[in-house]
DNA sequence: AAGCCGGGGTA
DNA sequence: TACCCAGGCTT
């Protein structure tokens, strides 16, 4: 046994390929070894929940089933696909490796480490994970759910992302990954961390580690991994405005670079604290030449991971049709086809509203345009 | 080393 | 409400 462990690292794998065997998960990108296929399920699971993964994953490989069909599609339809998904850098990394293996590989995908890190979007733990999902080779994954099984294994203390956390959780993630089998040992231990060893409420009495867990011998098992220090989530007030042209809304496509780079949403803009939003809408209106009174739709609230904002939906008519110019980055859409356009998640709930307003405008107030 | 980047599930 | 997630990139 190394000086350095408590028991024999040896003694994991097998016992966590027999749990697999019996409890492991069914998934849609199991049960088979197309690189292509490992690596969109593994982008899209970065920050991001199995169940919310899965109705995007089967709609993304109806679109683009292999790398090259990947590779010849627009930017612009790789962002609809993803549109819902959130962290959609993912998506624009995604298509230009794509782009990059078609043009520089032709079209045969990585099969080493140093080849998947040099993709974009793929770092050290995606890569590994590739390298052992797709091609059964030793490839060593640090995700979340390694990072808490190994926190609690070895009753790591303190923050688990400092650097020296980092180092240890490498090293032990690297020395229980087998050299047999580590395809069904990626999925294995990923899966224990998904179900068993989840973040609260363990399941320690079905562990197929209770009796290595120096966590669990130590009674911390609930406190480990040690949360993060706490960060104040600031609050935004923002008016949307859904500007109407003969039953058509102005939407804008934001830079692709960025906050929802590439997401459209309705001209909008942010209220300072203290001010009155409808002022800053009647701003707005008159800013994009349009006419006439506004009127409040509804508000919404939504939340990000580092900033919540609420959005305070109006509606108001452009006026003459030649006073707002369209440019590259501008439709005007109706109902059906707002639908359609991958909006943000912030904007997109406002779209209920016009159909919602349809069956009781009366209720919603009037408010004077500025002259 | 620290900050940035979404959205939804869950308790 | 608060936390977390099959992380990587930029500065």
């Amino acid at each position: 046994m190394p000086e350095n462990f408590l028991f024999d690292p040896a003694d994991v794998a097998p016992r966590l390929l027999a749990w697999y065997g019996l409890e492991g998960r069914d998934l849609p990108w199991r049960g088979c070894r197309d690189p292509y296929r490992i690596w969109l399920s593994e982008i899209m699971l970065q920050q991001t929940t199995v169940a919310a993964v899965i109705p995007y994953y089967e709609k993304f490989l109806l679109a683009c089933p292999d790398v090259a069909a990947l590779a010849a599609s627009s930017p612009e339809e790789v962002i609809a696909l993803w549109a819902g998904l959130g962290y959609y850098s993912r998506a624009r990394n995604l298509h230009a490796a794509a782009r990059r293996i078609v043009a520089e590989g032709g079209g045969a995908f990585p099969d080493d480490l140093p080849g998947l890190m040099a993709l974009p979007g793929v770092g050290r733990s995606t890569a590994g994970a590739i390298l052992a999902i797709a091609y059964d080779k030793k490839g060593v994954i640090l995700d979340g759910n390694v990072r808490r099984v190994l926190c609690r294994l070895f009753a790591l203390e303190g923050d688990p992302r400092s650097a020296a956390a980092e180092g240890k959780l490498w090293g032990w993630a690297e020395a229980l990954t087998p050299e047999d089998r580590p395809h069904d040992y990626a999925q294995a231990i990923m899966d224990l961390g998904a179900t068993l060893c989840a973040p609260k409420r363990p399941d320690c009495p079905r562990c197929p580690l209770i009796d290595l867990c120096r966590g669990r011998q130590l009674g911390l098992e609930m406190v480990l991994p040690a949360a993060r220090a706490k960060r104040s989530v600031p609050e935004i007030c923002q008016v949307a405005l859904l500007l109407e042209r003969d039953g058509c809304f102005l939407v804008r496509r934001r830079p692709f670079s960025g906050l929802l780079g590439g997401l459209w949403e309705f001209p909008c803009r942010e209220v300072a604290k203290g001010t009155e939003p409808a002022a800053a809408a009647s701003a707005l209106l008159a800013e994009l030449g349009g006419k006439g009174g506004l009127r409040e739709l509804g508000r919404t609230r939504h939340a990000y991971s580092h900033f919540r904002v609420e959005v305070l939906f109006y509606r108001g008519s452009a006026g003459e049709a030649a006073a707002v110019a369209e440019t590259a980055g501008e439709l005007w859409a109706n109902e059906r086809e707002l639908a359609e356009i991958p909006l943000h998640g912030a904007h997109k709930k406002g779209v209920p509203h016009l159909a919602r307003e349809r069956w009781n405008c009366h209720d919603a107030p009037s408010i004077k345009a500025k002259e």
